[in-house]
DNA sequence: TGCTTTATTACCCGAAAGTGTAATAGTTTG
DNA sequence: CAAACTATTACACTTTCGGGTAATAAAGCA
């Protein structure tokens, strides 16, 4: 049984184009396809479909506002993004809100034919520059981490504070009297070009100069 | 002028199997290939490398501070990790490590080759279920996120509490008073079970209720 | 309509945080 | 070797936090 496929797309030539393109192969079945995902979640309800293909500028809610009520409502069907826009916040916003894959629309349509099937294999595939831009993700810290030049017992210190801990755990923990603490603190702030301790804790954390469990 | 390759990979079946495969493909040349990756950053400047495969489980340093060392001293040479571990920790920390791609060992020699090319053409490859693990990351967040029942206003209110502000501050950036804000982010520590502002900054960023910039 | 939630203000009070200054000793680096 | 850096402690002082309690009004829900 072919799986049932939902197109979103406003582009008339081209949600034609992938309704005939998918159609022709046997394992999808496109159950219908619209310009617009204001009412994809029960759209998507009223076909059983199987997998979604959503544009991202789209008239109405957005294709990310789109992915988000479908995964709401029914988290089982696979939503593939199938967009123009390569730019970081569309492409994360996608995947938080529950896409299941990112492909430029530079994809061939034999790169798309096996990226559905990859994504209701159990897989989330993208497009070689949504790979890139989302492991540059992960890299970016790194870099920043260590300009600011905090010594061990910094992070140490900085560490227990990012915990949760008060200036009198920390003395505690590290076996240092709470004036040591303040003072490490007070050089820690400065460093880090902050106040107090919730900035440093959020910068902290954003620079990935301390990670948490 | 075929790409220098290095692999670093303990089994030695394994290891020449990849050099013969690999040496098959003209646009790759086996450099060289070591069981260990203890001195990797310098065989990487000796044989000029253009392109590295990393097995993580080795003997000495493994696979991931190896990645750490080539990218420290040689950041433009590519790293693709080619090892069976799919846990969630190695993935990322080889990500984080500066790795360019991570294939497991399952994959079929087609692929790598594919792989190797398109990482050679600045893209991220990565076998299907790491892909998943990716995406699985980005999207855990939300879940919780929405656990907390943190009313608008008090997201508000965390949300500059976060962005370094004093109380005082956030009293006149919401128009309200300081004493409002007193009560609110005690509303809030209670909900988020904190009991500081430190703490509070550190769950928020951590379960992503506040994005940062 | 009445109950609950949310947003708001106010006051008191003690504890915690943050600043400034200063001094000592060990380590590292030039 | 001397200078700079790091880790440490101490004290005094001001500001900020955070808890408890209480009261009011609007909005949402039953």
């Amino acid at each position: 049984m072919p799986y049932q496929l939902l197109i979103f797309e406003d582009n008339v030539r081209l949600r034609q184009s992938l309704e005939m393109l998918l159609n022709d192969e046997n394992i999808f079945h496109v159950a219908a396809s619209y310009p617009d995902c204001d009412k994809a979640d029960k759209q998507v309800e009223k076909y059983h479909a199987d997998l979604v293909v959503m544009d991202i500028d789209m008239p109405g809610i957005g294709g990310v506002e789109g992915v988000k009520r479908i995964k709401n409502t029914n988290p089982d069907v696979k939503v593939v993004m199938h967009t123009m826009f390569d730019d970081d916040n569309r492409i994360f916003d996608s995947i938080c809100a529950g896409a299941d894959g990112y492909l430029l629309k530079n994809t061939s349509p034999l790169q798309l034919v096996t990226a559905l099937q990859e994504v209701m294999d159990g897989g989330a595939p993208m497009s070689p520059f949504v790979a890139q831009k989302v492991f540059q993700h992960f890299r970016q810290a790194k870099s920043d981490s260590e300009q600011f030049n905090l010594t061990t017992r910094e992070k140490e210190i900085l560490d227990l504070l990012v915990k949760g801990n008060s200036y009198k755990m920390i003395a505690d923990k590290s076996n240092v009297t709470i004036d040591t603490v303040k003072k490490h603190l007070q050089n820690i702030y400065h460093k880090l070009h902050v106040n107090c301790g919730t900035e440093a804790v959020a910068k902290a954390l954003q620079h990935k100069i301390i990670k948490l469990g």
